[in-house]
DNA sequence: AAACGCAAAAATGGATCCAATAACTAGATA
DNA sequence: TATCTAGTTATTGGATCCATTTTTGCGTTT
């Protein structure tokens, strides 16, 4: 298979969010390009969009770099992320749904559910409620009419995920990690009724607050241990 | 003096910014560099580059187009403007003001009272005013320290302005624009009111609606004509 | 031993070359 | 006359080449 240039963007960003090439690694052209057997053209257009998007940064005479990104600026992102879909949800509430997009969300919501009607997550439920979740988010976006919305969001859209094990799903409590998930689910209910019932206010309300969900036990007040670790492992490259 | 490769970037998007390259006009590499006298390896990666801005659009097989953007996109870049300023506001405000950002403010503030102490704005005055405006939008969004709005921001910086004349400042009617601005820079008194004292809920409301100030007179509900002809003229692209 | 300087190596930016693909045009045929 | 087809043209994507700048490392000198 012959790599093309939007082959190699997805291949570098894969492989940063992967954690193959670590925080903080150094890139340059040519040896990316012969690691990828590529020439340098794809590689160079691929360092400037990833740029773009926020997981490199430029050193100038030296290339690129992996960016680290700090706890910080994950939460940073999902605040951005909040007001952003909270917008979306209101327009789309006031805007009002399409029937499509109505009984879309409908089917996602009782997926979700079906989803979480066992005690306890595995792995394949796991995957199958972030695509749920995935979609049902994106169709909120959809539903606002408003390609600024997407736009803005695309910018932000790998960067809570680069520093990887930070928003990791913690196998080793699958019971709170599943209340958690419950939890945002109701959000979903809640910001599907506000939508379709036109109320522009509650619906951005809640889809803002429901950002925070992605957080998990990072920012959970109850948990400031564990949000230490993950702060110490991540101050020591920032 | 030698083009370089930020350089096209910068040169293409004042041509679009200028209405030089009209919306919808096509753009091909080989022309375009012929024409900035470059080769076109820079002209390929400032096409990507607008593109990523939201500039140009791609037109498989027929190189790039100038995207012509349609009031309704205006209003709703405005919109995502609102919020994610108001966020840099609330952000602020709770973060607490430096030293440094307050007295900034502060300056700008007095100059702006200043500009608008006389009757009515002149051309220079306008200048003045948005310079002043400018960098006291960027002192906030700084003061949030989230870079994750700037990153937001960035991909819509430019697009409010693509349809030159949409935002337009209306020289035939200087009085009533003289009054939008001074509204405008009275919400900039009560915003920094509001973060100086650490009323985040304020600053970031008196900021989302703080946006539309830029609109002008596109959304003035009392002008429905005004605002009939622009999406005459715009809707005839679109 | 440390610091300065020079040279070599590596990196980027820009230009040109080659191949593949998609769009246009003109001509032939139904 | 309209449509299908084939050939030509234009355009992009990828690879390589050249020049300039920056870094880096080693050697010399103080």
């Amino acid at each position: 298979m012959q790599k093309t240039q939007s082959n190699v963007v997805t291949t570098l960003r894969q492989m940063i969010l992967d954690g193959e090439l670590a925080a903080g690694s150094r890139l340059a052209e040519i040896p990316t390009a012969e690691k990828l057997g590529v020439s340098r053209t794809p590689v160079r257009i691929a360092f400037r969009a990833l740029e773009q998007e926020g997981l490199l940064t430029k050193l100038p005479g030296r290339g690129y770099e992996v960016r680290s990104v700090s706890v910080a600026e994950i939460i940073g992102a999902v605040e951005v992320r909040g007001v952003l879909e909270g917008l979306a949800a209101r327009q789309a509430a006031e805007r009002g749904l399409s029937e499509a997009h109505r009984s879309e969300l409908q089917t996602l919501l009782d997926l979700g559910d079906e989803i979480l009607a066992g005690d306890q997550l595995n792995e394949a439920d796991l995957e199958r409620y972030q695509q749920m979740n995935k979609r049902f988010h994106d169709i909120v976006i959809e539903a606002a009419h408003n390609p600024a919305i997407q736009a803005a969001l695309s910018r932000n859209e790998h960067l809570p995920f680069a520093s990887s094990s930070a928003l990791a799903f913690d196998k080793k409590q699958m019971s709170k990690e599943t209340k958690r998930f419950e939890f945002a689910h109701q959000q979903h209910h809640h910001v599907f009724y506000a939508m379709v019932n036109g109320f522009g206010s509650r619906a951005e309300g809640i889809m803002r607050e429901h950002a925070n969900a992605t957080l998990g036990y990072i920012n959970s007040p109850r948990n400031p241990d564990e949000l230490t670790v993950i702060s110490e492992r991540d101050s020591s490259r920032n």
